[in-house]
DNA sequence: TGTACATCAGTGAACGCGCGTTCACTGATGTAC
DNA sequence: TGTACATCAGTGAACGCGCGTTCACTGATGTAC
């Protein structure tokens, strides 16, 4: 049964997407290019009509995973004016990210991610470095406005803001679906808050 | 130039010590039999002279896992007896482990180490369960000597509590080595204790 | 509108490599008598 | 103390499997005239 002929820019979207739900479901190592191409509905070796190799698509995943966490920053400076409430709606927002991109921590940990591909690390690199970036330029915005705590390094702010999504990530990898985040993120904010209000 | 030949509890232990070291180094994908073998000084088919697979030795690492996680927790217990100066401690001694031992969060998040081995991800869930466990008894004897504020669930401030350590992995997973994980816990820990402080 | 040709996506067979694992054999070390 | 034997760790060759990738070929779709 021959697979209907579909033009490359489709097909690469189909591929990526793909990519992207089989390394949720299995992880990164698990993902093959025979498992990929089953899932679009094309044999193994026409993947390389539309990809130059494995590593092609990885690359496109991650151009993907950059626009949708900076996209979630100028998202809530739409939403909202003051940045605690801000933070607040990222925090939300990164970690419905996580839930639904079971990818996003396998990638920024896997090593077969990495292996021998330095300038892909640095894609990472810049990746985290820029979401963090924007998260302290808000940081520094609430200082000025008198909302958020002058003492504290808007870098540590940001690290720390870090620290209260990824954990979900962490226990819903371990524990399965049973980890309520939303429920999590509702009861940790406040601690939160308190930690860096002015 | 044929390895001496040496007892094969020593060689569990070496090749254990090597296989953690290789996965800190590498990655837990790039850990091979050849690998470890080369490190220990034997030739690849010893190597199942002392273990009965691969799988075998990668349990055995989470063995000591479990062991160097939970011995923080009594270790801080007994340095100190308020709950605030225990869990400043702990996110002290925590932080230096994950920077000696790359493997942490690897192991974790890696799928080569579940994929189709649930038996595993089980005993990774229990770690973090018992660890998590562990954190929640220190917090409640907190808010019952009223140093931790009452209203707050003792599981957020757990969860929390591995958020104050896990961005360091992150961070430094991907910025190399630039990131001074010991100032960034000096900086983090006034805010988190502002947060849960009665 | 019809024909000829170019382009392009899909196909199956095959290759090559890495890697975990097995196996028959070697030689050193410890033990029994 | 010396000899015979059992045990046990080390060795290299080989196997088998998964998997990324290549290649020559097919057939559908679009374009030129």
């Amino acid at each position: 049964m021959r697979a209907p002929k579909i033009n490359t820019e489709i097909r690469q979207e189909q591929i990526a997407e793909a990519a992207i739900e089989l390394i949720a479901a299995e992880g990164v190592n698990s993902l093959s290019i025979a498992g990929i191409a089953e899932r679009v509905g094309i044999v193994p070796s026409a993947f390389y009509r539309h990809y130059k190799s494995k590593d092609e698509v990885l690359d496109a995943i991650l151009d993907q995973l950059r626009i949708k966490l900076l996209g979630n920053v100028t998202a809530v400076r739409k939403e909202s004016k003051k940045a605690p409430e801000r933070l607040k709606r990222l925090m939300q927002r990164h970690v419905s990210l996580l839930a639904e991109n079971h990818v996003i921590p396998q990638i920024v940990f896997s090593d077969s991610f990495y292996a021998g591909h330095l300038e892909r690390k640095n894609k990472v690199k810049g990746i985290v470095a820029d979401y963090l970036g924007e998260v302290k330029k808000i940081v520094v915005e609430g200082q000025k406005d008198g909302t958020i705590l002058e003492g504290i390094s808007p870098e540590t702010v940001s690290v720390m803001f870090l620290g209260m999504v990824l954990p979900t990530a962490v226990i819903r990898n371990v524990t399965g679906d049973s980890f309520d985040v939303n429920r999590y993120v509702e009861k940790a904010w406040p601690v939160f808050k308190r930690g860096i209000s002015a």
